[in-house]
DNA sequence: AAAGGACACCTTTTT
DNA sequence: GGTGTCCTTT
């Protein structure tokens, strides 16, 4: 037997040998189930199935990277690198890339993603003439999406009255027009969004009888990791391609299901049992990840949900402490709780500060949490939100790759016609997409025959699309020979971008460039790293695909040792020594917008159940008693996830003085710095605002600037301008309306963004906008 | 057509 | 608090 199965317990070992035929795993948390996916995969090519021939589908892109690295070691590098092994997205995506044809896409077509698809939704909406407050896009954009993942077509849809009536009684009966329209669009502009790749699939597997064959033959060996968040389009492809060999294996675990918003099914793992004959069930119900205590806590609160299946997971690790929970009176006390602790455990353990982890339910959380570890210095990094190619300067770079390599790409081509700007307006524009959708041809086509087709643009605006399409098309010239860095590199230089990024000098051009920067350096990395690789060439396709699909975990660089903060969602299958959940309650989590039924309540617990069971020693809840939420302060009460812990396995460790903040290790020496932020920022600005739109017809047409500045100083005579031109100096005594009498401590930033740094005697040291801010000099 | 300010909406979570 | 979109001004 092959040594490293010795390496497995039991129940381990028994799924790992099992060689044909359905089976499911059902594997609680930290029972080890990625380690059996992998020797499973290494057994079956030790057992003589060939490597080509083994489908494995798993939930991000890193799992599947880390699995094969795995597999590498016992196998060894050629053969892992056979296997097909990566998200159903980017699987599937390669393979509409060779069979897409019978669908009528090009190999090249463009992955839209949730900006292009509600972009486009938009201009759809527009044309028609809709209402937009009653189709708003992101909604629609959700509604499409659940038809899609339901299999629901346009076709299947009209014939669907009950959907239809949905919608009408929604007061939207254009539901179905719009879908169409935008399927019609996608289409024609040779593009596919997240749930094309799926539905696609089915539709490609469905209507070619020799496709589906062709890759039944090849993927005798299937595997499916997270099954329980699969949706219904993805059960039935993996349904499909199984259906003749029936060796399909599919591991999950039904108590961390946490994807039904965007479609996933707990039922098909539930009933996996009935879809294929003798489906062998194992159980993985040992966990070696945490500490008794964590996993009591877990349990006890997972008991609270209804539908689940048996399982009973324990451990035999040690009983560690107790799971903490803390209060604290804001958001902001929250997060100097979480940094401090952080800092302590650090030096008493000797940890690193990626043993830590900082979990909440939604990303805009993680505002608190920042400023509090960058005030005690901690290095962390923020995964998701925004994710980077999401940036605006990124997605302007990447249109312009886009549309060189699929000119349809209408998103792309809209993004960057104008940009940087070339006085081609809105107006050319929308004439270009009438004409466009009146000839049924695409924006690029009529932008190729402007010279002979009816529309109404004058001569000097034809000149500029003329020059724009010499432009891109120089651009496809070069991607015939240059690589993905190299004509990245051209492009940002010679379109004018690095220019536009360049011109303001802000420092959020800065960053900009910054950012622009950092994409060029990873189109070269993936230049390299490709052509290493015997079969990639590293070319713009390449780099494109990847890029689409990337999810902001997969860009990790290096081991950096930093603390790591996150949505839960995005922490699945992750583990950390120490866990912090934050924001502990009512109506933020569990979150107001799934309270209405029991199944979407069960869905948070679960949530809270995956955040629990990422800690190995050690885990914290905390919760504030206000909060600010869209910029108001928000009272809130503890979730009831807290009561329904087991009390034996908490310990509460909020002090009873609660504001005993050791003045060296806080900030805000003078006291809160929240409400005065806020009380700072709100009133101050929108006074200055309004006076300005009563301003001008009282002073002689000058420039608006200098309107700003007397307005913004207020009503003494002194020319306050001076403050601007630096007369305001180190060391001056000022007065200002609501803070008092303060000394000018440092001045930095020039123009409009000149801000002093002030001393008051009672509110402490500020920085303050002069723009803004009303000062008098009064010493 | 470009630029800048006002305003609305936002927040669940993501491939 | 931040962003995207609309509206106004030049």
């Amino acid at each position: 037997m092959e040594k490293y199965l010795s390496q497995l317990n039991d129940a381990q070992l028994e799924p790992t040998i099992q060689v044909d035929g359905p089976m499911i795993i059902i594997a609680g948390a930290g029972s080890g189930k990625t380690r059996v996916l992998t020797y499973r995969i290494a057994y079956l090519m030790h057992k003589g199935v060939d490597s080509f021939s083994i489908l494995a589908l798993t939930f991000t892109n890193k799992a599947a990277r880390e699995m094969k690295e795995r597999i590498a070691q016992i196998v060894g590098e050629s053969e892992a690198k056979n296997l097909w092994m990566g998200t159903f997205h980017s699987v599937f995506a390669r393979i509409l890339r060779v069979e897409g044809h019978h669908l009528g896409f090009p190999s090249n077509f463009t992955i839209y993603d949730t900006q292009d698809s509600q972009k486009l939704l938009g201009s759809i909406i527009k044309e028609m003439n809709l209402d937009k407050d009653l189709y708003k896009t992101k909604q629609v954009y959700s509604r499409i999406s659940s038809y899609k993942n339901s299999l629901i077509t346009v076709k299947a849809y009209f014939n669907n009255a009950e959907l239809m009536e949905a919608d009408a009684m929604a007061r939207r009966p254009q539901m179905g027009n719009i879908y169409k329209a935008y399927v019609d669009r996608c289409f024609k502009a040779g593009a596919m969004d997240f749930d094309d790749l799926l539905l696609r699939t089915n539709e490609l597997l469905t209507r070619f009888p020799t496709v589906l064959a062709k890759y039944q033959d090849k993927f005798r060996y299937i595997l499916v990791d997270e099954y329980q968040d699969t949706n219904h389009s993805q059960y039935l492809i993996v349904r499909a391609l199984a259906d003749r060999f029936q060796n399909i294996c599919v591991v999950g675990d039904d108590a961390q299901s946490i994807y039904a918003f965007r479609g996933a099914n707990i039922n098909n793992i539930l009933n996996f049992q009935r879809d294929y004959d003798n489906v062998k069930l194992y159980r993985l119900e040992q966990n070696y990840r945490s500490t008794k205590n964590i996993v009591g806590a877990a349990n006890s609160v997972i008991d609270h949900n209804q539908t689940k299946l048996d399982k009973v997971v324990w451990t035999a690790n040690e009983e560690g402490p107790k799971v903490k929970v803390h209060r604290s009176l804001t958001d902001g006390d929250e997060g100097r709780y979480v940094a401090s602790t952080i800092w302590e455990t650090k030096m008493n353990q000797q940890l690193n500060n990626s043993d830590f982890a900082i979990l909440y339910r939604t990303n805009a959380q993680s505002r608190a949490m920042e400023d509090a570890l960058r005030k005690r210095n901690i290095p962390y990094r923020i995964y998701g939100g925004l994710s980077f190619y999401q940036r605006k300067e990124i997605k302007d770079v990447l249109s312009y790759l886009r549309l060189i390599l699929n000119p349809s790409d209408e998103e792309a081509l809209k993004r960057i016609i104008n940009y940087p700007a070339r006085g081609i307006g809105q107006t050319t524009i929308d004439r270009l997409v009438v004409a466009a959708n009146g000839l049924g041809k695409t924006i690029w086509e009529i932008l190729k025959e402007i010279d002979t087709v009816q529309v109404n643009i004058n001569n000097g605006t034809k000149n500029k699309l003329r020059d724009f399409v010499t432009l891109i098309e120089s651009y496809q010239v070069m991607n015939q020979t240059a690589t993905a860095f190299e004509l990245a590199e051209h492009v940002v230089k010679s379109s004018g971008l690095m220019r536009e990024f360049n011109k303001d000098g802000t420092p959020e051009g800065v960053t900009r460039l910054e950012n622009v920067e950092e994409l060029l350096n990873g189109v070269k990395d993936f230049v390299e790293g490709q052509q290493e690789l015997a079969d990639a060439k590293g070319d713009l396709a390449e780099f494109l695909e990847d890029v689409a699909l990337a999810t902001d975990l997969d860009n990790e660089k290096g081991d950096d040792d930093v603390v790591a903060l996150m949505t839960i969602h995005l922490a699945k299958g992750l583990e950390f020594n120490n866990v912090f959940v934050v924001g502990l309650e009512e109506d933020l989590f569990p979150s107001a917008m799934s309270m209405n039924t029991r199944s979407e309540l069960e869905e948070e617990r679960r949530l809270f159940y995956v955040a629990l069971t990422r800690a190995e020693k050690q885990a914290y809840l905390t919760y504030a008693l206000s909060r600010y939420r869209w910029g108001k302060l928000v009272d809130s009460e503890p979730s009831r996830f807290i009561e329904e812990i087991d009390d034996q396995f908490i310990e509460n460790i909020t002090p009873k003085e609660e504001r005993r903040i050791n003045p060296m290790l806080s900030a805000d020496i003078f006291g809160d710095v929240e409400p005065n932020k806020v009380r700072f920022k709100k009133p101050i600005q929108p006074k200055f605002k309004k006076k300005e739109k009563k301003a001008p017809e009282k002073f002689t047409p000058s420039t608006p600037k200098n309107l700003k500045k007397v307005d913004a100083l207020g009503k003494n005579d002194v020319p306050s301008t001076n403050l601007f031109d630096g007369n305001l100096a180190v060391g001056n005594i000022v007065s200002h309306m609501r803070f008092g009498k303060g000394e000018v401590l440092k001045i930095e930033g020039k123009g409009t963004d000149t801000k002093a740094e002030i001393k008051f005697e009672v509110a402490g040291v500020k920085k303050l906008l002069l723009r803004f801010a009303k000062l008098d000099v009064i010493g």
